[in-house]
DNA sequence: CATGAATGAGTCTTCATTCAT
DNA sequence: CATGAATGAAGACTCATTCAT
């Protein structure tokens, strides 16, 4: 009957608890903002469906505002993971490209829905602050395809047309690509399952070629 | 003296000043929405900004979303004018693409950005209404590209890769392109209008680069 | 029937109306306060009272302190205007200190002892604006003193104790006694009328035997 | 190995330890009032500052009034305890009432304007249960300041003009002159001390001008 | 038609207080 | 006893919308 670690043991249990409680309400309200919407998702609506008090949100989180930047915070990094993961199996090869997109479409749209909801419609045009978020984790996943096509670059022995700008720009592309056709597919036409898998070779495929557009063919040719 | 000339002609003054009401209070919310976002704006400041009371914008719009969706039409006629312009001048050659491409960053983007705050931010995750209209007005702007692409190939002898679906998809990326790098650069690193043009380019070479990528060479090789 | 005519009525009526509105609310405040006190008011309670709706209140006052705020400035300017004519009407005789005093009991206090109540204690201790205010006002009031006192010492060839800072400091005093006096009997003793028109002769005596305290005897003697 | 006088001292130092919590939690609480204000300061706030729990603070005080009103009678208690040294010092004589407004000044005011900020302002126009406390306290200072007045009057073998009321309305005009000039010149004006010092015999010589006006002049001429 | 005062439902947010551990 | 997580009632405030003039 150690005191010490009896105590310990306690305080570890309340600890999770304390982290349990805070990802049941953000669970609630990323379900209920992605069906929602956020603006019509109010506080109380959160607190019922994680079934605790409105003062118990708030306990969690100083304003409404900050579960959605809570949200986005959880999904990009998510995100950046997932991209990471592959970038780095794939070693500097324009394969990494390939396979981060595949893996943003059959891993993380497939089966985070909801997310793709969030990240790309519900957090958009709200607030100065969650704009703010948006924007710095758009900037870094942006910065994260922009690092991996420099790696392909020096890998590869071949140049962008524009070494400074290019490898931003084809980012940006890339990233505007996976958004909308996410989007479009995913919450516009509710695709089935399979469709999405074929339209997520399509936009791999297109996302190859615009790269491939932008590269200076010198002894890379054929 | 004719009282039915005079009246005519009063009426048409009142119909004419009718209109300018209409497009002053359009205006006037298109710039308040484009700077301080949608929902910051109250129905009082478009009044003030307007010039006019509040029953008088009530008078032209039945609610306030339909001022954001009356401006969204509005942008989305706009925009599917002047890409249908281009791609009709092309003729069914790639170059409608192209030019497509520059005429949205150079000639739209730079001279309206309170345009693509609203068509590309201020619009997104309102509410059911408004993300009606959204979906729409980017359905028929992708469907005029898909089109371009069909007349394209239908010119050009070529085959794309999966003949049903593939000209969507790829018209579908393309204005996943235009809007992030119209949003990247414009909205978050406002950047100078030399670098936007050179990004144009940039933008529409990979775009180009993507739609060769799912075209099935035959007798178009090289 | 000049329509120029008409329609400046029909203005005048409802600015009127408008001003009516503010009064009502205002009054309403009032009483609610002195009764029940600031913080134990709720803008609802407010509404009710004045018959209009929450909306109404706030379309008068921009927030819950505005409308206290208001109410001390109305109470001060009342006040001064008050003692002021006091003073005036004395022509800088030692009487003007003895009216000022008198009116303040028997016309203030017995009349209004409501805003007492608002004057003397709901309005201290509230928010940093609130303070501000009754910090404005409660200067003010001690200026128009020490401006009596200072019309005093010129009229009637005495001199003060010290010359810079007596006058002021005396009006301190005389607005402490005051302020005391009308709080102890009216507000905690509940004195009958008889009762407080007696202490205010003698509040008066007090005040004036303090103020001659300070006075440096020269040809006043005797 | 006494386990009686062991317990005992425990239990001794866990007194003592109570009692400094208790006025650590105290002291937390009257500096965050004086500062931010009773109604801006939170529980949480004060267990912050005395570095105890939420829970602890509601252990030693049932209610967040109650901090607030022990407070006032600890000031209250040593108010009464300076005023009450300095009548029974100089034994009846006018000089005790010189010597403890001096004393409230110069050792109360200047050592512990926090107490001032207290008494005087925010206790003021909070709740019923606090305003109680207030009568109460300000009603005993009050009555101690007039049994001196009587003890003078017994001792000097003089009369006031109304002998029933007037030692207790003077009790109250001093109260007033005290409380104004101490809010006045600390509070609002935040004079430096050197002028407080001298305010201060200002403030004594009115008071006992004050007094010797409602004196009935028998053999005490001259 | 234009006006702008009036409405009141709806929400966020605070925080004193409780209580299981 | 101490802790601090949980509660939920309460209230300020907003603002889209209406409608009498």
């Amino acid at each position: 009957m150690d005191p010490f670690k009896t105590k310990s043991r306690s305080a570890m249990r309340r600890q999770r608890e304390k982290e349990m409680r805070y990802r049941t309400i953000l669970e609630a309200a990323e379900s209920l903002f992605a069906r929602q919407g956020y603006q019509q998702t109010s506080i109380e609506q959160v607190a019922d469906s994680a079934e605790v008090s409105v003062g118990t949100v708030y306990f969690y989180f100083k304003k409404k505002e900050e579960i959605l930047i809570n949200l986005m915070e959880d999904i990009g990094f998510q995100l950046r993971k997932l991209l990471g993961t592959e970038f780095r199996r794939a070693e500097a090869s324009p394969e990494g490209l390939k396979n981060a997109g595949l893996a943003f479409f059959n891993s993380f749209c497939l089966n985070f829905p909801e997310k793709v909801s969030i990240f790309y419609r519900e957090s958009v045009g709200q607030s100065v602050e969650v704009e703010r978020q948006r924007k710095k984790l758009h900037m870094q996943i942006t910065a994260d395809i922009e690092g991996a096509l420099i790696r392909i670059r020096e890998g590869q022995k071949i140049r962008y047309h524009d070494d400074d700008l290019s490898p931003e720009l084809m980012a940006v592309c890339i990233v505007g690509i996976y958004e909308r056709v996410a989007c479009h597919y995913l919450l516009w036409k509710d695709s089935p399952k399979s469709d999405i898998m074929k339209l997520a070779q399509g936009a791999v495929s297109f996302t190859l070629g615009g790269v491939d557009s932008l590269i200076v063919k010198k002894e890379y040719s054929e």
